[in-house]
DNA sequence: CTAGGGTTAG
């Protein structure tokens, strides 16, 4: 389930990635310089393409590239490895792997570059396992890994099943080819042994590891933070101050994500005084970290006092807001922050923003409005409802009662019921004593996740409740039968 | 003249 989500994930952020890079402004000076392209007088030098490439790479500029393209193959530069391998890198980071590939096939002599652009071009795209197929065609070659290929291999085993294995073994051979200095390398290494609850293992290798930078720092530090443990990566950022690096944005975010998740106000205000001594609070990914810290910590007027000063605000930080007053159970308020932002006009909600409203709704109990902020989201935003705001709607209905309608609604939706979904909806059947429905959502449940002890529990207090002594026997023996591990407090009747 | 690290936010 979680590697679903990531996938998806992915796709959006691929999109917003698109959507917010396509034009900016260092491709204008890219396109000027490259105006003897369409037959005026100057012609480009093959240096003046391969810069305007890389730049077409970071704006994601495809429509410039492409035309290099093509002049590269008109003016016979279709061989320069310099041009090519650029290419390859173009490709890849406009999200076109397999154009990506084929420049890479075509080529008659490939170097490091090359290899490591295509590498790092299925990492980006999600492709991890195919990155680390192509690294180890590349070891069978004539061209050796440098740090910038360990780099682009090591970060490719991230979210990637199984890619735990690979990572310990691209280490052994950095350590070998003694890159194991190298910050850039480190940095990846720490990320991805934080990223799959490895954190000895990424404690270890930044002990060892001197003269570091504030990436590295970040690195572990956010694999703290990962990991939860929040106490540890607060410490470590006051000993990285101590060394005098100075932190940068990133390390607030990460810093502020740690005081969230410990919900420690103090610490958190600290921060923020130094996100204002450095000038970070224009930063919008600082200032949402810092909503959500206050937020989360249970000061959510200073939260709207943050919101407030913030001059360039955009739809995350609205939303982040709207979901602090949610989640403090400030409903009314919530929606009247989201009717304010809509007069507005200067920004659209997006699906998102709609959890954050029926979230409210939700904790409210504010049924009709609910629906009704449900319904807009499709005729007056021209926005499908995703499975989140679906369950929202369904919890909505199941928590006023109306489970029949609820579960009419998880077989409408265009997607298949989640474990939340059923999670909730199973809550709400203990709440009304609904034997059929309760039994369903916890055999959903059971097949999803065998081995959690908790719809077995609920399923036999709804069973209690109606006195079917008969069934909770059942359960207890399916549960002793399967061998399911049953946590402190564990019970077979609850006392309410 | 070409390639590489850290939350990419809710």
């Amino acid at each position: 389930m979680i590697r679903a989500n990531w996938i998806v994930f992915g796709k959006i952020c691929k999109k917003d990635y698109l959507r917010k890079h396509s034009k900016s402004a260092s491709t204008y000076g890219a396109l000027e310089s490259l105006s003897g392209i369409n037959g005026l007088t100057a012609k480009p030098t093959k240096y003046v393409l391969c810069t305007a490439l890389t730049s077409c790479a970071k704006t994601l500029n495809w429509h410039l590239g492409i035309h290099i393209h093509a002049y590269m193959i008109r003016s016979g530069y279709e061989d320069n490895l310099f041009l090519s391998s650029a290419l390859v890198d173009f490709y890849a980071k406009c999200f076109a792997i397999v154009d990506a590939r084929k420049v890479f096939s075509g080529m008659k002599i490939h170097d490091p570059v090359s290899w490591t652009s295509l590498i790092n071009g299925f990492s980006i795209n999600g492709q991890g396992r195919d990155a680390l197929l192509l690294f180890k065609k590349m070891l069978c070659s004539q061209i050796k890994p440098n740090c910038h290929t360990f780099v682009s291999a090591i970060s490719a085993c991230v979210g990637q099943n199984g890619a735990l294995e690979h990572c310990s073994t691209l280490h052994a051979h950095v350590i070998k080819r003694g890159y194991d200095t190298n910050n850039f390398v480190v940095s990846s290494l720490i990320a991805c042994y934080a990223n799959w609850g490895h954190i000895g293992d990424a404690i270890l290798l930044f002990g060892e590891t001197s003269e570091k930078d504030i990436v590295v720092y970040n690195s572990m530090i956010s694999g703290y933070s990962q990991n939860l443990y929040s106490e540890d990566a607060l410490k470590l950022f006051v000993e990285m101050k101590k060394k005098n690096l100075s932190p940068t944005d990133h390390t607030l975010c990460t810093i502020l994500n740690a005081c969230s998740s410990l919900a420690v106000l103090l610490q958190g205000r600290q921060v923020h005084s130094l996100v204002i001594k450095m000038g970070s609070a224009r930063n919008v990914f600082v200032a949402n970290a810092l909503i959500d810290m206050y937020s989360k910590g249970g000061d959510i007027d200073d939260a709207q006092c943050v919101l407030d000063q913030t001059s360039k605000k955009d739809i995350v930080l609205w939303t982040t807001m709207i979901m602090g007053y949610a989640q403090c159970g400030r409903g009314s308020e919530a929606l009247e922050l989201f009717d304010c932002l809509l007069t507005k006009q200067e920004l659209v909600p997006d699906n998102i923003t709609f959890t954050a409203v029926l979230t409210a709704c939700n904790h409210a109990g504010f049924l009709d409005k609910g629906v009704e902020y449900f319904n807009k989201m499709t005729t007056d935003y021209g926005l499908s409802p995703d499975i989140d705001q679906y369950a929202c709607l369904i919890d909505l209905y199941a928590r006023n009662g109306n489970l029949s309608k609820a579960r009419a609604l998880m077989e409408e939706m265009p997607h298949d019921p989640n474990y939340v979904i059923w999670s909730s909806f199973l809550s709400s059947c203990k709440i009304y004593g609904d034997v059929e429905l309760g039994r369903e959502a916890a055999e959903q449940l059971i097949k999803m996740d065998p081995c959690n002890a908790a719809p077995y529990l609920t399923l036999a207090h709804i069973y209690a409740r109606k006195g079917l002594w008969n069934e909770v026997a059942e359960m207890r023996r399916l549960v002793h039968q399967r061998r399911i591990r049953k946590s402190a407090g564990w019970s077979w009747v609850e006392v309410d």
